[in-house]
Order: structure tokens, then sequence, then C-alpha cells
DNA sequence: AGAATAGAGAACATTAAGAGAACTTTCAAG
DNA sequence: CTTGAAAGTTCTCTTAATGTTCTCTATTCT
């Protein structure tokens, strides 16, 4: 169990190896988490070399290396964000990311995405979408919708003014379709996607 | 049984944790069920580790533990596959997601990606991808690669025939860069991505 | 009225954070 | 190879923050 101060040691670190390919100095480690004394972050990361999350070789400059941590499952750092031209920028509050917490939500099911129809949104072939159950949506949000009973899509959602329902691809290729709103059962409604390279 | 102001700490506690990982202080628990005083929020979460709801590592700071199983969160049925015009077909030996097991690997970071750069592989801003740390890389596979020392950016790869390294943006607004070998340090490596809508 | 619940806040004990001196080792410039 | 600055290590001391234990007051419900 780190403290405050060991968490964001921890955090300064992995960030800024993540920077520059190397471990940073004592030194430079305090003037990151805002003190002045190297002693400080010595007995800090003292006690992440104890809780498992650092090696250390002793004595040696920059000598700090990451472990693997083998705890939880599904629990990965975060290190902020990352924008092309800049350095990858510390977020504070906020250090792992939990993938079970990730997609929390009631009556949620996955499926993967087959074919092309939501490229322009990011959803690719072979991509697996989060949806959670719901048989209603706003104009706008994406849907599995399920068409006469046999065809299932995945589209975004349009009410018109006429009172009919217009499925629209993502994809310039595709033209949106509609459907009188009888023919059109919504079975859920997409959270969220995830993809493995 | 709990009384109204223990079951609104016991809540409090449950999403702090599964929000940050760690356990809250007596003061931040009082801030957020609205209260001011520490002594009242250590009666009620006394009550809790008397109810058996909560464990308490005494005297330590952030000391409390969930006593629940939160080993299971993080199944998602999986339904198969959709693709337009066809019904969900499923697929007989997966009926299950586990979120906490989707990316297996060593030594892995998220970072939220920022810009438009990956946008046609599907990367959008705002993304959060998962990298392997490594330090090398085969053509073609997306990258951390550090610039310079300084600068940090997501890109596709290539080794060209003039033994120079070429980073290449999925935007075609977008030029791909060249660079000295030396002048780019691989970080790691792209394994996954993911997004909430 | 009496009991249960809610809240404030003082007082104290302990933990955690931080400064900095003193010492040892590493490392790079001569 | 030598040497001195810089880095890592080991301490002691101080302070700030947190957890713990009280007492007191108010409110609600039976």
């Amino acid at each position: 169990m780190l403290t405050d101060s060991q968490r964001k040691t921890l955090n300064f670190i992995r960030v800024y190896i993540a920077n520059n390919g190397y471990a940073p100095k004592l030194q430079e480690i305090a003037e990151g988490i805002g003190i002045r004394s190297r002693g400080v972050v010595h007995r800090y990361v003292q006690a992440l070399v104890d809780a498992g999350y650092v090696e250390n070789t002793l004595g040696k400059h920059r000598g700090l290396r990451l472990r693997e941590k083998t705890g939880l499952a599904g629990q990965i750092p975060f290190l902020g964000r990352i924008a092309a031209g800049k350095p990858i920028e510390a977020i504070p509050e906020q250090d792992e990311i939990s993938l079970p917490n990730f997609f929390t939500g009631e009556q949620q099911f996955a499926v993967r995405v087959v074919g092309d129809s939501m490229i322009e949104m990011g959803i690719l072939d072979g991509d697996i979408v989060i949806i959670e159950s719901r048989d209603t949506a706003k104009n706008g949000e994406v849907v599995v919708a399920l068409i006469d009973n046999e065809e299932a899509t995945l589209k975004q959602l349009e009410h018109t003014n006429e009172g009919l329902v217009r499925l629209i691809p993502a994809n310039q290729k595709m033209e949106p379709m509609l459907y009188q709103p009888e023919q059109v059962r919504i079975q859920g409604v997409l959270v969220g996607s995830l993809r493995r390279y």
C-alpha cells in the first residue's frame, strides 16, 4: 500500500522514463514532485523497491528500473496525454486505468464489428464494441438496431421530422436508410469500443 | 442494518476506490458525503467495520479496504459478430469477454491521445491507447517514438532503404517525417485502444 | 420522555512528509 | 590513473496531516 507521496514518485518515474528512455536522478524526482530533499526522495524510492514496483542498482546514477508489478489483472499504468510534438504530459489525480471499471454500467453486452460501415467514427472491422441494452435512443446516438426482426446493424440513429427512422452509416460510400418506426427495434446503444492489434 | 449515513459512507468509499484504486481519507469522505467532522466519519466507518463491510488498518492513512469480492467484475456477455444486413451471429467458442484479461502482456502502459494524427487508423482524439514498452519495432507497427529526446509522438514506423526512419501519421492532412535513426528512440508499440462514449 | 441518529469540533497519538547534514560511491574531465 | 563534483545513501530532527477518541448539541421517531 503506497502513500500519496510514494504514488506521486512512482508516477513521476514512469512518465520520466517514457519521455526520456532512462531513469531520473533523485534530484530530478525531487523537483518533479515539488520537494527539495534528496534524502526524502530516496526514502520514497526505497519504499517503491520494497513494494516491488521498482528495482534499484545500488549506488549507480540513474539506476532505477521499472518492474512489472504482477498484482491485479487489468490494472494498467496511466501516464497521461500524448500529443504530437510534445513530451508525454502527466495528469495528476489519475495514475492507473482499471479495465474492469472502465466500462461500468448495467446491462451491457459486447459484439465484434464486421465491415467498415462505421469507419469514419473510428470503428474498424474487427473492433469490439460495448453496447448498453436499451430500447430507446436519442438522435445522434449509435445503436444496435434490429430491422424487420431479422437483420442487426450498427448505425447512427435519427428520428426524422416525418416520423420515420433513419439509420446512418459512418462511411461516405454507404447510404443512410429510411424505415418505418415499427420496422426498427433498438437493441442497445454504443457506449464503448476496444481493439487489440 | 446500516443507517442512511453509514450507507452513504459505504457507497462513497466504493466509488472512490473504484475510481482511484486506493481508499479515501476521512477528510475526503466527509467532503464526499457533505459533512465537516472527521470524527463523525470515523464513527460511520467504524460501524461499517463492525458490520463487516470494511476492514481498517489501524492508524494508517488510507487504511480502509472493502471486504467484497472485486475479482468477478469486468465480465461482459459476448454475443458474437454484427455485420450490416445480417442477424447477430453467435460465436460458439466464446460467450464472454474478460476485460481484466483483454490486454495481456508485459510492461504495458496507457496514454490518452490528443489530436487527429492517427484518425485514419481509427484512433481518435481522446482515445486511450495501450502501449507495450519496447525499444524496437518492425515496419508498419505503430510506435510511441521519442524524437531528439524531447518530443513524444504516436506514429506508424518505417525503416527506409536509405537507413532512415520515417514516422507516418494516419492523416492525409499531415506529412510523414524523416529522421536519422539516432534521432528517434522507440519507447513502445501500440497493442490496443479503448474508447468510451 | 427516551432512544436512535446525525453532526460539530476539541484533544491527543501516530503516521507521513519534508529539510538538511554527513557520509560513501560513481563518473567524467584532466 | 587521479581527482573532485555530483549522485546516491543514511541519519536525525521537525512539522503537517491524518486517524482516533471524546464530549456536547440538535433532530427525528416511537
